[in-house]
DNA sequence: TATCAACTGAGACTGAGTATCGTCAAGGTG
DNA sequence: CACCTTGACGATACTCAGTCTCAGTTGATA
């Protein structure tokens, strides 16, 4: 849960209007956690009795993905997801119990891209990482249980 | 273009009936060059006149997956394609022009993943990398355009 | 507060992927 | 070889994410 200020100012930023259903969308993502997907929001607003159109969300998730202030990740069903983060390059570790995400800079990257390059002969221009596993909080929920 | 034969004998060893639809399916996948989604094979079926059901093709692939004789991966675009490959953990390089792809080992990996899990404190499982880039072939042609 | 382009919501549409179901054929058995 | 069982098949209907269209609305700016 972070504020929606970020988001509103980035908009802003980049030239687009403040409506309200970009407002509204910015705090649906805002107060979730973890990643979500277009159909979570919608059901969000709907249990919120927030008027904003399917369409709009579908059309504010590609602009704020043109923004960086969310970005899309594809988990190991294949279902696509969002997850709200910063606007620099990273990685997201994605907890597979309880969703929720982290971003981190994997600094070893570029020298993996690099080996990559020079065994395959490839211009390497982009990759995308994704990793899975269990985060500490369900660790330790888990070790309590057991 | 790889023969069919490796598919065959996987489906063979994991139990599996060795059925017409499926031999063409192996076939339609080894006469491929790239990464294919789906549709393409669906298509590529109606073209040589070779009667395999659509919902054939969907579950033969899902069968093929969970025998690691073909993969899904994730394009930039986010649309899902698949790439036949071999039965050991690897990753993708993908040619962003050509469609096609390589396999590669990249070693450095295993390092990154330690170090996001003592940076984080997430338990790793599994993670997803993919490689976005120009191949050699690719390189040439377009120097040579230029 | 008037203007106008950017934005919105409703709803039709598309296309990937899944579920159902009656039929068929692979492959083991006698 | 003929039979039988069961896994696999194709047709088709369906679901659901995502896109498109268009008439109506709204936010920024003068």
């Amino acid at each position: 849960m972070t504020d929606t200020s970020a988001i509103v100012t980035a908009l802003d930023l980049a030239g687009y209007r403040l409506t309200e259903p970009r407002r509204v969308v910015a705090e649906l993502i805002a107060n979730r956690d973890g990643h979500f997907s277009a159909a979570d929001l919608v059901a969000d607003a709907r249990q919120g009795r927030l008027d904003v159109g399917r369409a709009t969300i579908f059309r504010t998730l590609e602009l704020f993905t043109e923004l960086h202030a969310v970005e899309r990740v594809d988990l190991p069903s294949g279902d696509h997801a969002y997850v709200e983060c910063e606007p620099v390059h990273h990685h997201h570790v994605i907890c597979s119990q309880c969703a929720r995400t982290t971003e981190v800079e994997a600094c070893g990257m570029p020298a993996v891209a690099r080996d990559v390059a020079r065994r395959t002969g490839f211009r390497i221009q982009s990759h995308r990482l994704e990793l899975f596993g269990i985060c500490p909080d369900c660790q330790d929920a888990n070790g309590r249980r057991a």
